[in-house]
DNA sequence: ATTGGTATTATTACTTACTATAAATTTGGG
DNA sequence: CCCAAATTTATAGTAAGTAATAATACCAAT
């Protein structure tokens, strides 16, 4: 049956390129055995581009992200911030977070989404976290949305002590406290 | 002086593609208001690969970079391990890993490199961080070269106590406590 | 057995962004 | 003004495509 072929050559096509996407369709035609039109076509029905919009398009992307997780200061989005006394972050858990032998998140970027809503809302030109009390209390997996909210509880000289608790959907899965110390001069 | 000038060309045609990578031969030439030969000559002499070859090598640079970010289990490179007992890992402290702002290392690196450090000297298939007492006592900059040393010290049931001390070459920086949980059934 | 429709392959013309050479022209300094 | 280097123009060839059309293969059902 030759339709049941196409389907399975589609397949197989998506997950050659998703391998190795540097490949021209002459490449792709001697591996899938069958001839280069029959590529361009697979290619056309797809929605795949060629190999070099794909390649522009990764070195764009990857770009992107190298640039996103380099310079962003705040690790997840900032939905609302009441400067010096709360504020709350969204983050999604993504492919790229997850430990590979077990698909659970990563301590470091619930971490890191605590960590830095909790610089973030304190806004201090320089200040540096000192001391973490964390406590992991469930297990996040991929693709789950964490909602963190940190609060000031309290200022004692250049230090601050702030209070961060993340929440899945269902539940607390995370809680920490801070104490921040600004270095202002 | 035409010596002088294709000097200033070659600056300019650098910086240009450092700022815009993806600009054709013929981009570059109305850029710099000379012909498209020109253009592909300089190229030439300062060893510019072609628009397609230079998008390809950004491509796979960035792509190898992010999973290198992504994908590794223990940030840091691990140099010493006693399964179960010890570990010790290095982590050069790269410019995005600090702030924009003061350039002071981000807490969460710091913490990712002792917890995945604590993670690594357990081994356990199916282990995650339970609560961590964390203290950052010196602020860290760009450059420094950060050794991690991590001491099981405890166990009980399936709760393992591991202690993390961070040094740079002068002094502690960072000394963690973790509980890490394992879920192994 | 023939017909119809899908799938595949082939063919041709055209495109972009080049390399590689060679030839012609410009230009600035002695 | 002349010469050599720098620059521009010209020409042929390449890789990896798009787009469109035609030819063939295959399979299934009437």
């Amino acid at each position: 049956m030759a339709r049941v072929q196409k389907k399975v050559r589609h397949k197989a096509l998506k997950e050659k390129l998703s391998s190795s996407p540097f490949l021209t369709d002459d490449a792709l035609a001697e591996f899938l055995e069958v001839s280069v039109q029959t590529i361009r076509l697979d290619r056309l029905e797809l929605g795949i581009p060629e190999l070099r919009e794909r390649t522009r398009q990764m070195a764009q992307d990857a770009q992107a992200k190298l640039k996103a997780i380099a310079s962003s200061d705040v690790i997840g989005d900032l939905i609302d911030l009441e400067l010096g006394r709360s504020g709350i972050s969204i983050m999604t858990i993504t492919d790229d977070m997850v430990m590979e032998k077990n698909r659970i998140a990563r301590a470091h970027y619930i971490f890191a989404q605590a960590n830095s809503l909790a610089l973030a809302v304190l806004d201090a030109h320089a200040a540096v976290t000192g001391i973490a009390n964390i406590k992991f209390k469930v297990p996040v997996s991929f693709g789950e949305k964490l909602i963190a909210k940190a609060e000031v509880v309290k200022k004692r000289g250049n230090k601050y002590f702030v209070w961060v608790k993340t929440r899945n959907d269902q539940q607390e899965v995370f809680r920490s406290k801070f104490i921040i110390v600004s270095l202002e001069q």
